[in-house]
RNA sequence: CGGGGCAUAGCGCAGUUCGGUAGCGCACCUCGCUUGGGACGAGGGGGUCGCAGGUUCAAAUCCUGUUGCUCCGACCA
């Protein structure tokens, strides 16, 4: 029996080789076994559907369930169907292109990772709920990786002792676990997702920071080529701290976060990120001080019509306390509104705040909705330093239906007691931090993040290397993520209309369909095959629907699934000797002899 | 984690108030007809009504428990 065996491994070995081959090869091996070859709709497994699930909410959550691209297994849990992963792959591949080229490593981790490393960092207690455990058979506890940084820092601690294997970058495309607890938006936030990520080793700052330029600049390829609108936003990277840190946010009213843009220059910020100018009012004579009587007037909005001022001479104030019970209170202007993570971060040594109870307000000698800090002690006072620009303005007495108007923060306020900094959120309209231009406001989908690490998980898992000095040093790293379930339902939110999806040509399933309107007309299939043929040996990657069903509901199919190039094949087209080609983005159609098509779509596919 | 809603055929839904042995549209199969934008006609297949227990001669329907899904919020980043 043992003849069978080794020529069985022989042809596999053939059979690998084959598949190592160039596109452009198999293209032309495809030639020869076009009978089997599954890029005709009638082979492929792509079943739409006219409605979608009552629980669909999102439009690419639809389309890509109606189009055939997803099925839900369980909540946040989804497979992908030949369409789908099509899409998947080609975001993998440009990831790997651009990954590559910035002289990244394609390796593969474990999903299943054992909890030891995860204690060792001191994860394994702080992630909490998110992360999906499990035990073996003998009762060893394992997680479903949500991330890989431990995995990564313990596979290469061992291996890499010198500073000449540096920088080392790998990166990985796997699926990740979280245990969300509200998966929702279908893949936009799901438990299970595909990811890639990379994680740079460097053996000094400098060095991590180039790792992080090249992969900033990769991302940015990356999201262009796959046509998405999108922009690298200043990002916290909060507790893990020390570095830089951007998420590439697409585009979307649908998005979960918020960002602030300039149209005019490059800056884009998270809505609680954005540093801010100061806004200057326009000096005036300044009047003296005075108390005056606002009976129940308790928001700004009631002051402002007492008193009858605009809202932008008016003082807001907000009253924070934090864990050890002490009162902050955060003043803005009357229209802006307190971000209180930059509250926060001028509160050394709080790490959570709350609204504060009002009898701490009260025990400080101020009363809710008439707080001022003209008179008031014992209070952490912080000033949003547009505040300290105002004059003549109104803010509230510390005592019960009274206010302060006239007030001039610079003559009125303790600057001892007061700390004076940007705390309040950005608005639509707000100069822009570089080039003073007004901000845009927009919701987007962060599709990637880039971040540096610095030594947090060097030191954490004992992760050392010798330097040119014979010194241990401790690597420092950054991780750069992708969601590429995220990046295609980022695209197709961009990119819709009421027919279904609009693919760029670079991640569409397919680049063009071919479609004989009826294909039980062994005329029209014959040429239509013929076209097909011509397109798939110039290597265009072409679907041939033929099947037998009415035009209509073939050209609603590939409205649905939104390939970029449709060339429609019919009685008309045949006669005319032309072919009729339309775009699906603009709905134009255009026809070309028959001789120039294969070179016409090559020139047309450049421009979607 | 708090608050709402839903669970009946692959998908969308009706039936539940008032218990009587399950229906509609789309999809699917067969035949006919039709073929440039989700045709039409005739016939047909498919459901332990989320699950478990209870009440009853009889439960999709009433009662108890439970699970899942979903929306809003909070939390997380």
């Amino acid at each position: 029996m043992n003849w069978i065996r080794i020529w069985y491994l022989r042809l596999w070995k053939i059979f690998w080789r084959a598949n190592a081959l160039t596109i452009r090869i198999s293209v032309i091996m495809a030639e020869n076994f076009l009978e089997v070859n599954l890029m005709k709709a009638t082979q492929l497994y792509a079943p739409t559907l006219r409605e979608s699930p009552a629980e669909a909410e999102l439009i690419s959550h639809k389309l890509m369930f109606r189009a055939g691209f997803i099925r839900k297994a369980a909540g946040g849990i989804y497979s992908y169907l030949p369409l789908g992963w099509r899409t998947m792959k080609k975001i993998m591949q440009i990831i790997r292109e651009e990954m590559d080229s910035a002289g990244g490593q394609e390796i593969m981790m474990p999903i299943v990772q054992p909890a030891e490393i995860w204690q060792e960092s001191g994860r394994w207690a702080v992630y909490g709920p998110e992360m999906m455990r499990l035990k073996d058979r003998h009762g060893r506890e394992f997680a479903l990786g949500p991330t890989h940084e431990e995995m990564i820092t313990t596979l290469i601690r061992d291996e890499v002792k010198s500073y000449k294997q540096l920088p080392l970058l790998l990166y990985q495309i796997q699926n990740k676990y979280r245990d969300e607890r509200r998966p929702r938006f279908g893949l936009m936030r799901s438990r299970e997702f595909v990811m890639k990520d990379l994680y740079s080793f460097d053996k000094d700052v400098d060095g991590m920071n180039i790792s992080y330029q090249k992969m900033y600049d990769a991302y940015d390829r990356i999201f262009k080529r796959c046509g998405l609108k999108f922009r690298p936003v200043e990002a916290d990277n909060g507790a893990i701290g020390g570095g830089h840190s951007h998420e590439f946010t697409a585009l979307a009213s649908s998005g979960e976060s918020s960002i602030a843009y300039c149209e005019n220059c490059d800056f884009a910020a998270s809505d609680e990120k954005a540093e801010l100018k100061i806004i200057k009012s326009a000096p005036e004579e300044l009047k003296p001080l005075e108390k005056v009587q606002t009976p129940a007037c308790h928001t700004i909005e009631l002051v402002k019509n007492f008193l009858n001022v605009p809202i932008e001479k008016t003082i807001k104030a907000v009253a924070f306390m934090d864990d050890d019970e002490r009162l902050i209170l955060a003043f803005v202007r009357g229209d802006h509104d307190v971000n209180e993570i930059k509250v926060m971060n001028c509160v050394e040594g709080a790490n959570h705040l709350y609204m504060a109870e009002e009898k701490l307000i009260n025990a400080a000698g101020s009363c809710a909705g008439f707080m001022s800090p003209i008179g008031i002690s014992d209070a952490i006072i912080i000033v949003d330093a547009t505040v300290m620009e105002m004059y003549n303005a109104v803010a509230g007495a510390n005592e019960i239906d009274a206010h302060f108007i006239n007030v001039t923060p610079k003559r009125d306020f303790n600057a001892e007691k007061i700390i004076v900094a940007d705390i309040r959120m950005v608005q639509e309209g707000d100069p822009c931090p570089k080039c003073g231009k007004p901000l845009k406001m927009t919701r987007g989908i962060e599709v990637g993040q880039v971040f540096t690490l610095g030594k947090k998980y060097s030191e954490a898992l004992n992760a050392k290397f010798l330097d040119e000095d014979g010194k241990e040093r401790f690597f420092e790293m950054g991780c750069y993520g992708i969601g590429v379930g995220r990046t295609m339902a980022a695209a197709i939110e961009q990119n819709n209309d009421a027919d279904g999806i609009i693919w760029n040509k670079n991640i569409a399933p397919f680049e063009v369909v071919v479609v004989p309107v009826n294909a039980k007309d062994d005329k029209q299939l014959a040429y239509a095959e013929e076209i097909y043929n011509e397109l798939a040996k110039s290597g265009v990657d072409v679907l041939l629907d033929d099947r037998k069903e009415r035009a209509g509901v073939k050209f609603k199919d590939c409205d649905l699934i939104g390939y970029p190039l449709r060339v429609t094949i019919s009685p008309k087209t045949l006669e005319s000797g032309n072919v009729e080609v339309k775009i699906r983005r603009s709905g134009e159609f255009m026809n070309f002899a028959r001789a120039e098509v294969v070179k016409n779509i090559l020139e047309l596919l450049k421009t979607l």
